[in-house]
DNA sequence: AACCCATTAAATGTATACAATGTGGCTTTG
DNA sequence: CAAAGCCACATTGTATACATTTAATGGGTT
């Protein structure tokens, strides 16, 4: 049952389903072989997602999902990451900042993508989760799940990769000496580098 | 149908149904006279709404929506409307701008919180819609229905009333000559404002 | 007396049956 | 021939029935 939600989201992200489709309740249940209950439920966290619309009594249709939508979810994100950086600076530790640092750093020369990729995920979530706001952390979780196809894809540059090091360990370095101006500052240029990459995955109006 | 989703959600809001209370399908479905399936769905948009937790296999209880939870949601709700400010600036006119300036200031004198609430509404939607950002605009409608309760009281006081009105001319003022960063200090101070004064009508802890 | 396992009752999860709504095509009529 | 109305069908919305899971209880053993 989780996994007709995983499927359908991945078969809109990756436009397997073009926009507009009609997601009929009953072709659904027996494509994934259940019954139109649990089919509704998924349409509902799809449309939660923004990944489909459902008019009452009409049914779902999948949502366009273009440049377009990743910039304006990579937007929302710095915002609210800046609002978590902010929140999270008293109660962070210089031992799990330094614990990060030094994992950060052991994967810096690595060839292993997926490894940067889980780093980047583990250093952006240390901040969020640590401003122990509990929205917050949901509407962010809620973004990286959107744009997490995208974020893989970037990591697969080297380039990409090293500049992300950088802009981490600038990162957490400034947060050490408790200089959240400079390190919002950081934080904001690293998210619009991490925009500007993902999108440069995709073609425009795609 | 849609019946019950507010009912529920004043009745959460309002504290009628006290943290940790349980929420079962079936005595609620007797309750209003509807099957459980409705019942079931309610139940999930309160969750996305933050109102209830959800646990597989186990139901819905109510969270705890305490003075903490109207702060987070200010502060978030600034931040995206930050954004949306920064979005919306360059597809604003001024034919637009001077329009809601001559609404507010019509009802400046009134003394019918409502219509200044109203006009609170319509300002801070306009500048939100102008951005054109589907999911920033769904995430702010979302928040503020949370807050709305708390929003309307705050109006009761001609003080705030008068603050309001001032900082919203200054807001218009400043975009009419596209200073788009002091109208984005104007905004937070404002909203940090309408904060405080949410959080003092309720008690701490309660 | 404390612990474990089986049994059971109550709740959620899923399937199916029924009701209501909306769409498209046909007919009828001006 | 065009437009309006009506009927049939497909689809969603709701109710009910069945399956599964979980928590609580009680009996038996150590």
């Amino acid at each position: 049952m989780k996994e007709i939600y995983t499927t359908l989201f991945n078969l809109i992200i990756g436009r397997k389903y073009p926009p507009d489709t009609q997601l009929k309740e009953k072709v659904l249940a027996e494509e994934f072989n259940l019954s139109r209950t649990p089919v509704r439920e998924t349409l509902r966290q799809l449309e939660q997602d923004g990944l489909v619309q459902i008019i009452p009594n009409r049914g779902a249709r999948v949502n366009a999902f273009t440049v377009d939508d990743v910039e304006e979810i990579y937007e929302i994100r710095e915002s609210l990451e800046l609002l978590a950086l902010e929140t999270s600076a008293p109660s962070l530790s210089i031992h799990g900042l330094m614990e990060i640092r030094t994992l950060i750093q052991a994967n810096a020369q690595s060839n292993d993508f997926m490894k940067h990729e889980e780093d980047d995920a583990k250093l952006h979530r240390y901040f969020i989760e640590a401003s122990e706001k509990r929205r917050l952390i949901a509407m962010l979780n809620q973004l990286f799940r959107l744009i997490q196809h995208f974020r893989q894809l970037g990591f697969k540059d080297p380039e990409v990769r090293s500049r992300a090091t950088k802009e981490h360990l600038e990162l957490i370095d400034t947060m050490c000496f408790r200089d959240v101006k400079a390190a919002k500052e950081i934080l904001s240029r690293h998210i619009k580098n991490s925009k500007i990459n993902a999108v440069s995955h995709l073609v425009r109006g795609g």
